[in-house]
DNA sequence: CGTCCTATTGAACAGATTCAATTACCGTGG
DNA sequence: CCACGGTAATTGAATCTGTTCAATAGGACG
């Protein structure tokens, strides 16, 4: 509980010579958008914000005025009900955006996994920027499609999938994540707890760890050294993700 | 099951005189982005398409060539699982548009749940219009943005909530889109069936009906005929609602 | 009045939770 | 290098909420 109470907001001073040259990676998004000139315009508008592990960014409720790219570690992005049950919206790694709700208060709140860094634009001067680029607006446009699209998946998964098909599901979207980078990626690093992860596919830290138990039982996946999930057998984490678990608790696919 | 299995889209000609002339209420959700002459333009774009009850519009896979705008009657929006189970995504009513994906495929597939009508924009031609005015860009910007917070409550819905909790969360959800139109609104109009709430809620549709019967014994809601509800005890409701239920079976709030 | 479909109710069952205990891990310090 | 302490993860057993399967009731319609 202790890291919900947070204090919020750390900001650092700018590094010399520019102001937000971490933040390269935010630069992905826009990139088809935006051409260099534009580019550095946009850098010159964020400052640079760092956050220790389980601090927090921002909390439901609290004002919506400034939107945030992350560009090192990751977030959790989640709620609470009253009474302390929580719901985890979705985890944010870099190259996220954040904060970019219509609305004035945040209906979510934000902390970091991890040690993280991100930039930070006040709202006002970033939609000043999209005022005088609106091909930008096509472009938050499209990443909040995406998003929603994201967010309906998770709904079927929290609606209708049992537990281990949830687990499967959400380990092969990180393997997904992690083959953009590099097609060949057989590993996933999971900065997350187990409690993260329940909270996340709407299950208690025990079930979690039980499924793990049972997928490596089962030789579909390997619990590496420092957070690394080796995925030994693809396809059939597939079928339990899509359900035609089989028996669930026996040996691996064909081979 | 066969409402699943119905045949795709019955496009209607258009009324004389108007290309859309139905097409008003859709218009309110561009009204505060264009001008009057630029809403015409938007008429004449569309074509009118009508489906019946349980009648299909598009399914999970189809191509995501069509822009609807819901201008009379209610859609669901749901996803199938290879087993059958179904996960209802949402529920679209007069003035909601349907069929923004970014990607070409439709994730979800679109049923009518009572006869309905549409206006039908093909994707490049509104893509066209959309840039010849850019204020509509923010205006979808903010749909989606919209979109995916009503998402996001609705995984913490799914994840978290119990049957209880979710049932009173819908109702809730209804009489506030009521209330819209009608600020001392007591009733509301459920035109989806148990199985159809069940579905949306993650539920089954045995498990809906006790909770209504719940509901009903302890004189928080009445089921009157037709498919209307009457919120007798709003705020007995709310407090279900978030979780706050008390004993969850007895009597009324203080009165 | 009978048929069909939906909604309701009942009783046994199952999957996930809860509570509790044990084990593994990691950084610290002797 | 290894013991120690604290946290996270795993495992176990009982419990519970919601499901499943089955039967009954209700309503619309011919």
């Amino acid at each position: 509980m202790n890291s919900l109470m947070q204090s919020p907001l750390d900001l650092l001073p700018l590094p010399a010579g520019h102001p937000c040259a971490a933040c390269d990676v935010r630069m992905q998004t826009f990139c088809s958008a935006l051409d260099a000139g534009e580019l550095e315009q946009l850098r010159c508008l964020g400052s640079t914000a760092r956050l220790e592990a389980d601090q927090s960014l921002f909390h439901q409720g609290d004002q919506a005025d400034v939107i945030y790219n992350l560009t090192k570690g990751s977030l959790r992005l989640y709620q609470l009900l009253p009474d302390g049950r929580r719901q985890v919206a979705g985890f944010l790694f870099p190259g996220d955006f954040l904060g970019l709700a219509v609305n004035d208060e945040h209906a979510f709140s934000a902390e970091a996994i991890e040690p993280a860094e991100l930039c930070r634009y006040p709202r006002g001067r970033f939609n000043r920027f999209i005022d005088e680029h609106p091909r930008i607006e096509r472009e938050l446009y499209r990443i909040a499609a995406h998003e929603l699209a994201a967010a309906r998946d998770q709904m079927v998964l929290l609606g209708r999938k049992t537990a281990n098909e949830r687990l499967a599901s959400f380990l092969l979207k990180l393997l997904a994540r992690a083959r953009k980078g590099d097609p060949a990626a057989e590993t996933i690093t999971l900065p997350m707890n187990r409690l993260d992860i329940a909270d996340y596919l709407g299950l208690t830290k025990e079930t979690v760890s039980r499924v793990f138990t049972l997928l490596k039982t089962s030789q579909v996946i390997r619990l590496m050294a420092g957070d690394v999930v080796r995925i030994v057998d693809r396809a059939r984490l597939e079928a339990i993700a899509s359900g035609d678990g089989g028996s669930a608790g026996s040996a691996g696919s064909a081979g």
